[in-house]
DNA sequence: AACGTTGTCAACCGCGGAAGG
DNA sequence: GCCTTCCGCGGTTGACAACGT
């Protein structure tokens, strides 16, 4: 016996939303709240599958979305979460508030993944790329292509800014999520998460904090008791 | 101006896992 | 333990925009 399809799809609207979809989705929302997204179509009035109504609300009309470019600093942690985490997007968008795990997982393929291969480095492995033989580098040399030239820019682009900030420190630690600055600097604030919460996951079966198990120095991140895995205290030497 | 190519990103699809009976 | 249902995730697609020739 097969799965039954998660709506009747004969009667459903697919492809982009309209404004008055948006609108009235985001009305049932604000009225009854998130959840019970098979039945939430037809209680709002819509003729769309559940599945579609949690994306769209998810990645498009949460009200705590920032939308805009990625910053830096964003750039740099994603970079990072996603050496420890591999393609665990959603645990990545756990890390940074107002995004999304399909924004960030879109902004890697097109953005961060490009940036790695032009500075060597392995998208996948994030280790270094292994260097291809003398006939095709030769081969390219006389005849670039057009990421050749991009990644060629680009490398001498990373040279000249080593260059100029040779003191300039990238290296992100990783921290428990953003506690407001007040209680940051009083240190009013001392609770420490464990991973699991660290990354929205709150309790969760593996989380270890509520049971008192972190002590002030740190944190367990990936199985790690660490107490220094703070990248918004980036040190600029 | 017209056409082709490339880049971006919203949305879809299918699968796996959790929950409940 | 098995089955069904639902939710959430990651990979992929396709429409549209921007850019190049």
């Amino acid at each position: 016996m097969g799965r039954s399809p998660c709506c009747e799809k004969a009667h459903t609207n697919k492809g982009a939303w309209t404004k008055e979809e948006d609108d009235r989705l985001v009305a049932h929302i604000r009225a009854h709240g998130e959840g019970c997204w098979r039945s939430l179509p037809k209680a709002a009035g819509l003729l769309r599958c559940g599945k579609s109504c949690r994306l769209r609300w998810i990645n498009y009309l949460r009200p705590d979305l920032k939308r805009g470019n990625f910053t830096q600093e964003e750039d740099d942690l994603i970079i990072k979460l996603h050496s420890l985490l591999g393609n665990k997007w959603s645990l990545i968008a756990g890390r940074l508030p107002g995004r999304t795990d399909n924004e960030i997982k879109n902004y890697w393929n097109t953005h961060i993944r490009r940036k790695l291969v032009s500075q060597g480095i392995d998208p996948t492995s994030h280790g270094p790329i292994s260097e291809p033989s003398a006939a095709a580098s030769s081969q390219r040399e006389a005849n670039p292509s057009k990421i050749d030239k991009f990644v060629k820019e680009e490398s001498q682009c990373c040279r000249q800014v080593r260059e100029r900030c040779p003191d300039l420190n990238l290296d992100l630690r990783i921290s428990p999520p953003y506690q407001n600055q007040e209680s940051f600097k009083t240190g009013t604030n001392s609770s420490t998460f464990c991973f699991g919460c660290s990354t929205g996951i709150q309790n969760s079966k593996d989380c270890s904090c509520k049971e008192g198990n972190i002590t002030n120095s740190g944190y367990d991140f990936l199985g790690l008791k660490s107490g220094v895995l703070d990248y918004r205290r980036l040190e600029m030497k």
